[in-house]
DNA sequence: GCGCAAACTGTTTGCGTAAACATTCCGGCT
DNA sequence: AGCCGGAATGTTTACGCAAACAGTTTGCGC
């Protein structure tokens, strides 16, 4: 009766329309479904032929109510447009593809702890069967987030959630790359130009700066923070030129460099020559900054590899200990660095 | 027997846990999961001290199954680290959660038509209700995408697919604004740094750009192409150069207006003093480039709410007549184009 | 040819939910 | 009191799939 010509059909075809169509079970129809089991070769010919025919797709929902698996990760992340989160989401989505799963994606605007709260809850019921959530911002962690229970989480953080699973880009092994290479050009310190204080990264690599000039003896200058963006970046390169004293400047990433080197091309300061500046990102524009800008390349493919194979373990295999599972970083020297002889 | 204490429970709690603790049927429970029908007030309350005790939280899976919808969105996209790409999934994300959606993502490295048919039917099997796809890549079109029959989609992206739903900014009015500009600051014509010629969107922008020279009268120069990456706009800077005639140029995105600017600088070409530089897309950098970047800036959070208004009407109220719903551009005038006299 | 594995296929059942239908309860009316 | 009607709640059923189990066929050795 119903044929598939004359428009499409009202409802999808189900498992039972194949397998009347094939002339078997519908038992035999997932059994070829799940390509598993042992099926005589032209009985699968048949039902692959039916499927075809009826244009047959597998209900993920009722497959999901059944197993109780989803396959589907969910991805909690804050501030999407950042150039890490959707380096990250990428690699992520595409970490999760090749094994077979889904990407079920949740933004979240401001990262306090209710809006991350309500965003697990949801995640929670949600069909999902792990969680990738990138937190960064510290605030967060002064009240506890309401971690789900029954579904294996990954955070994306490294420097808090210690009793937690998690990756991260070695923020401190990178900031310290920074610092190393200006003094290495023989520059009496360094100078910081920091991100907000209330996010992890940002004061994991502050922390990291200071602690290697500590280490190196040398002064460690006030921190001009910022706040990621390149207008900050921008104020910061002022505040600093008003002191008058910074041969080497280390910015907590790019976009900050950016605003920083303008800055100083208003104000005649000429970089590398006067003013050696190091940024942390290697986004794909700091190389036509101008000048090209030295930086510290996060591997966030990798990072976000990670993440996923740490979830699909839990996820697969069961309960992993906790600890961060780092990913080094490593120094791309350009035209916005040079000696100095003080 | 299996209290609360003492551990996380094996299973999630169901309905019919919760309704033996509230001591009513599994349907009141149902009933109050869903707000809707009426029940007595001390029975709400009784089901409702239950579900939270329990932990309660209703199984998608199982409401999909039943009720055929499932309160997702796919999401298809190629280059996510794109700046655009990651505004527009953003803004979708955002609007579809403010109407109860989730969004499962699909990226694509490839835009291929077997990379592109692949995810679309893999998006048709997995439980969403609706697709977005953003697609540019021009060779695409060339071979028909098998799109979806069974589920409402938006496209966008709007030069081609007219008999489909999409959503675009409207490029050809953007590049126009571009050229305008441009000619009103006294150039006698425009250089143009398109994108590559199999994006639909590059191929837009060229179009109303030569459309714009020819209609007021001016000599078309010849198209230097690049392919969106700096590379691309540094190698065509240096090409405009050899040329050395251009005093406007108008490049199809901003990230080859910063290579086009890094090969000026090294040319100690001044901008825009000698020369006249508008990029496409306002990206948050543009306004801290040397100097800081004349551009036409994309409303895509605009894009990205008509995208899924236009899904979300399909799939809760039925089908909507072909064509593209554009959002004008506008453009932002900064320090990198200056009048010019002859 | 018989019997017995092994290979294949069919039948039953239940996952958690919500629609459809059935039942109970209760107050107000004659 | 008896009855009616609507509100509140309970019971049955089916969504599509896959596990568990049961049944049937096939091939092979004797």
């Amino acid at each position: 009766m119903t044929s598939t010509l004359g428009g499409r059909p009202a409802r999808a075809a189900s498992m039972l329309d194949v397998a009347r169509l094939a002339g078997v079970s519908q038992q035999t129809v997932s059994r070829v479904s799940n390509g598993s089991d042992a099926v005589k070769p032209d009985t699968r010919e048949r039902v692959l032929a039916a499927m075809e025919e009826l244009g047959y797709r597998p209900n993920s929902a009722a497959r999901a109510l059944k197993s109780g698996r989803f396959l589907t990760l969910g991805v909690l992340m804050h501030n999407l447009k950042a150039f890490g989160s959707s380096r990250m989401l990428e690699s992520i989505d595409f970490a999760a593809a090749q094994r077979g799963y889904s990407i079920e994606l949740i933004s979240i605007k401001d990262p306090s702890t209710t809006e991350i709260t309500r965003a697990l809850s949801r995640l929670d019921h949600e069909a999902v069967d792990g969680i990738v959530m990138r937190l960064d911002a510290e605030h967060v962690r002064e009240q506890a987030i309401d971690f789900p229970t029954r579904i294996p989480t990954v955070i994306i953080e490294s420097a808090s959630y210690s009793d937690r699973v998690s990756a991260d880009a070695d923020q401190r092994q990178g900031a310290r790359l920074a610092v190393e290479h200006l003094l290495g050009l023989g520059h009496p310190t360094v100078w910081h130009v920091a991100g907000p204080a209330d996010y992890a990264s940002a004061a994991a690599r502050e922390d990291a700066w200071r602690a290697a000039l500590v280490e190196a003896g040398r002064p460690v200058p006030e921190v001009v923070r910022g706040d990621w963006s390149p207008d900050s970046g921008y104020l910061a390169g002022k505040r600093l030129l008003a002191a008058s004293e910074a041969t080497a400047v280390f910015c907590a990433n790019d976009q900050m460099a950016l605003g920083l080197l303008r800055a100083f091309h208003e104000a005649g300061r000429a970089v590398p020559a006067e003013v050696s500046v190091v940024g942390f990102d290697d986004t794909p524009e700091a190389e036509y900054f101008w000048p090209p800008l030295t930086t510290v390349h996060q591997d966030f493919e990798s990072v976000g590899a990670n993440a996923v194979a740490l979830l699909l373990e839990q996820i697969e295999a069961g309960p992993v200990p906790p600890g961060v599972r780092l990913t080094p970083n490593h120094l791309i020297v350009r035209k916005s660095t040079d000696a100095w002889h003080g």
